[in-house]
DNA sequence: CAGTCATGTAATTACATGATTACATATGGG
DNA sequence: CCCATATGTAATCATGTAATTACATGACTG
């Protein structure tokens, strides 16, 4: 499993609210099993187990069997990277803030000239 | 449109491999036509034409007509505002790193007394 | 104004996603 | 042991995604 493919299994888990909000909810109420997060739903138990799963295989989420409970922890280990290793690149990249199309056709006037050569070849 | 559906968006724009290589291709060529840009992939014109739709629509891609090229530029707000509003919340919630399970479980000990109790109700 | 270049649209296809209901297993208590 | 509780598995279904090929439009250029 490479890099990108984590990045895409934790941006593609971040995807989807319900996700999202089992997250916020596990942020607050960290050891919860899965029936009482179900509660907190409006899909059925299953849909919230088939999130927890995506979520765990993104490795926002980990889980421990406790006698017949399996509770359910935040990792936000996986945030960290991608904000350290991704996210940051590109919210720095243009220091100032890009409010419309006119500041970056300036933008990219400026670096334009050395930066238009590339390979050539038919385009399907 | 929510704020919600902005981030589901965004993070979904952001889950695809090549939509991220569009994005490092538009930061440091920014101007490029959608042809040129199509050369630096595999896939057909018309895939990297579908990831550039789904880029607009999350707002991370802008683009111009001039003549008959469409000039493209990488837009980083949306990236700055999941950076603020969300990823920090995460990134910053647990102070120390979260390494393994039993760390989380202990953590999760010290918050659960109180945090156990909920609405209760059948579970589907 | 004919041709070519850049982009856009339509139709199609294979596969993934998100949800459901029904059934199965496994654990703890009386 | 019996039973309720907690979770897991299987089968199914509608919709969405990512890719393709073929064709259409629209703008420069000689």
């Amino acid at each position: 499993m490479t890099a990108e493919d984590d990045m895409t299994s934790i941006f593609h888990a971040l995807a989807h609210e319900t996700r999202r909000r089992i997250m916020d909810v596990l942020k607050l109420r960290p050891g919860i099993g899965v029936g009482e997060l179900s509660l907190e739903f409006e899909v059925t138990r299953i849909a919230v187990m088939n999130h927890l799963a995506v979520l765990e295989g993104a490795g926002l989420v980990v889980s421990q069997k406790e006698g017949r409970t399996r509770r359910l922890y935040l990792n936000t280990a996986p945030i960290q990277m991608i904000n350290d290793r991704w996210l940051d690149d590109f919210a720095g990249h243009w220091a100032r803030k890009l409010t419309g199309i006119k500041y970056a056709a300036e933008a990219a006037h400026a670096q334009n000239t050395q930066a238009g050569k590339s390979k050539k070849g038919k385009v399907r």
